[in-house]
DNA sequence: ACAGAACCGTAACGTACGGTACGCGGACTC
DNA sequence: GAGTCCGCGTACCGTACGTTACGGTTCTGT
């Protein structure tokens, strides 16, 4: 599916003023795109074209490592599946919603997929692979002990975990993000995130709540 | 939500010719994505650049009318809402699901919709509002008629016809396109796209499904 | 048949930007 | 305090590509 290797290590050992750069350049991208320079970079990290080059090597090394330094700072807490009861289990497929519809709709996320996407084609970086692999595909590991937990509580009936988060992920996000990528304005308040996680919960659970109890026959 | 003006007029007169220089600027697009150059696509149109910028004004013209061309050819025909009952209403849902599965999931779309979202960040063109018009925009168009029959013979219950339509988005779409968009190999067979296409519709029916027949009390 | 336009192929220009080289100042070592 | 290293600022180079210009060729209308 994805090629090995896009796992992103942490322990690259960034120096405080390399952070410090690679946050530059992650504002740098929110506000540019793709087509910041790496006078642009240099300029406002205060720091010099040679040295952007000694440490990430050229323009891509830049941005897979801005990118990587993105995705390494949203690391998140697991979630344990003890004690579940139908309530908890509710507020976490609630949580999980909330929170990647405000990841999905954060400028710095929109802008990175953008970037992404747009490197896709060509196929010169991994950028793709790495956004896929924090943001999707992360969501889904985090996510499917959570649902594995809920199916053996009794709650959830689903033969294969897979296609049950899909199906949440699809009821969460919709057009959302498509639409963000592409441009449209699309101001998603607090109030309207909030609504459309428990929606979208409300909906999962009627696909795929069990007919039984725990306790059922 | 979008700037008015993005609608596309199919009476721009575009000469065979033109369209011939289109459909190889098409077809470069889909293999080289947006780092294509005017040379390429002159040599591959066999014409000249000279014509190109007399035509198209800039590369950016090119781009837009290029998206707007491919745009035009997949004018669709309206359904009609008359005699609805709920096999063919059933088979409409699949269809419209399979279809627009075969889309974003055709090289072409996958490739339109990269520079679209690639150019949405620097606000030079309008390739993501027409990308976003023709596409998630004319879906909504065609299938919000199907589904307002479906209410109105009584097999559908929903208050909101935009809210219904997302979520069939949603359960259709999940997260197929924002994978591949970013570079994930994911065949999807036609036998794939059947079944998905069958699942979503029996999802959304079992979420928007009328309790009450159409006969009901 | 002939004038004129439309168009092709290619050469040329300008520029933006990725990448490199160099000089300088500050910090740290001994 | 001399030597060394790191990093800033800047000037510079090479190139790719958008855009324009021009000579030759084909099409079109009369």
């Amino acid at each position: 599916m994805l090629q090995a290797g896009t796992e992103i290590d942490t322990s690259e050992a960034l120096t405080e003023r390399q952070q410090a750069v690679l946050d530059a350049a992650l504002r740098l991208l929110v506000e540019e795109g793709d087509n910041l320079t790496m006078t642009a970079v240099a300029r406002r990290a205060s720091c010099s074209k040679e040295t952007l080059y000694k440490w990430f090597g050229d323009r891509d090394g830049l941005l897979t490592a801005t990118v990587q330094w993105q995705a390494s700072k949203v690391r998140v807490v697991p979630v344990d599946g003890k004690g579940l009861d139908l309530a908890s289990l509710t507020v976490s497929l609630e949580r999980f919603a909330s929170d990647w519809l405000k990841v999905i709709s954060s400028d710095t996320s929109i802008a990175l997929n953008r970037v992404a996407v747009g490197h896709a084609g060509s196929g010169k970086d991994d950028l793709g692979a790495i956004v896929l692999e924090n943001g999707r595909f992360a969501l889904a590991k985090r996510l499917k002990p959570v649902l594995e937990a809920g199916r053996q509580a009794g709650f959830l009936d689903f033969s294969d975990a897979e296609t049950a988060f899909r199906t949440f992920f699809g009821l969460v996000a919709r057009d959302v993000q498509i639409r963000l990528l592409l441009g449209d304005r699309l101001e998603l308040t607090d109030a309207a995130i909030g609504g459309d996680a428990v929606r979208a919960t409300q909906q999962f659970l009627a696909l795929y709540g069990a007919k039984t109890g725990p306790q059922g026959p």
